[in-house]
DNA sequence: TTGATACATGTCACTAATGGAATATAATGC
DNA sequence: GCATTATATTCCATTAGTGACATGTATCAA
């Protein structure tokens, strides 16, 4: 059986960036778009590896890629770090709806001997 | 040797939530604290399986615990989210800051011909 | 103390993913 | 055509991580 695909799942985002090496492939990418050889030039990393995390990024639609001549250059895809804004939105908005309790907490675990003194 | 400490390093946040299993046990908290036992019936998960993904959640510090009987109470750590709003911020910037380019480049694509017409 | 509950930890098998080296493909220049 | 550059892909060994089961530890109850 098996027919989930595992590969482009959306929430396939947040395991591409959860590799120190992929997310170094990202900052490269920061300044601009930029050719394989140069990003392996950047970060001193070998090509196949580089290639090989540049395709991880691609099939989850977090760099883009055009071909010229016989280079290829690649490019942060803005759209799809939408599902995790989205994901950590969500938590922000639930911890600031709270705030007033991890108040109360924080008092309670800062003061044991409560408040007479 | 290998001195370094792979476990709590700040950027292992980003691993954390990379399984799909850990984020589900980190959504389970997001109504508030909540007893190991409570996460286990919420999502069908074996108890081992919860108690060691509130570990890893732990040890990088997305959520924080108290005691209480024999019991223990987990909860989101909101400050551990400031990573990935760095993170995040830092990429929204990028990008805000090249959707000029970013317009250039989609003119382009979607006008392979040029504009004589 | 004994027993029961709530949780943590250890062991193990298995899978998946990494990184390295070699090789394949594609485009350019001659 | 052939050689070279630029990148992708395959193969392989090693490793890390997951999940299942069993066991350990701590707290409460009687």
């Amino acid at each position: 059986m098996r027919l989930m695909a595992r590969s482009s799942a959306p929430s396939d985002v947040f395991n591409a960036i959860a590799k120190p090496h992929r997310r170094e492939v990202l900052d490269a990418l920061i300044t601009g778009e930029k050719a394989v050889g140069t990003i392996v030039h950047d970060l001193s990393m070998s090509q196949p590896q580089v290639s090989k995390h540049l395709r991880v990024l691609s099939k989850v639609g977090l760099v883009s890629c055009r071909p010229v001549g016989r280079r290829r250059l690649y490019r942060l895809a803005p759209a799809r770090l939408q599902p995790f804004q989205e994901w950590l939105a969500k938590y922000e908005q639930a911890l600031n709806d709270r705030l007033d309790r991890v108040d109360d907490y924080l008092r309670e675990v800062q003061q044991p001997q409560g408040e007479r003194q």
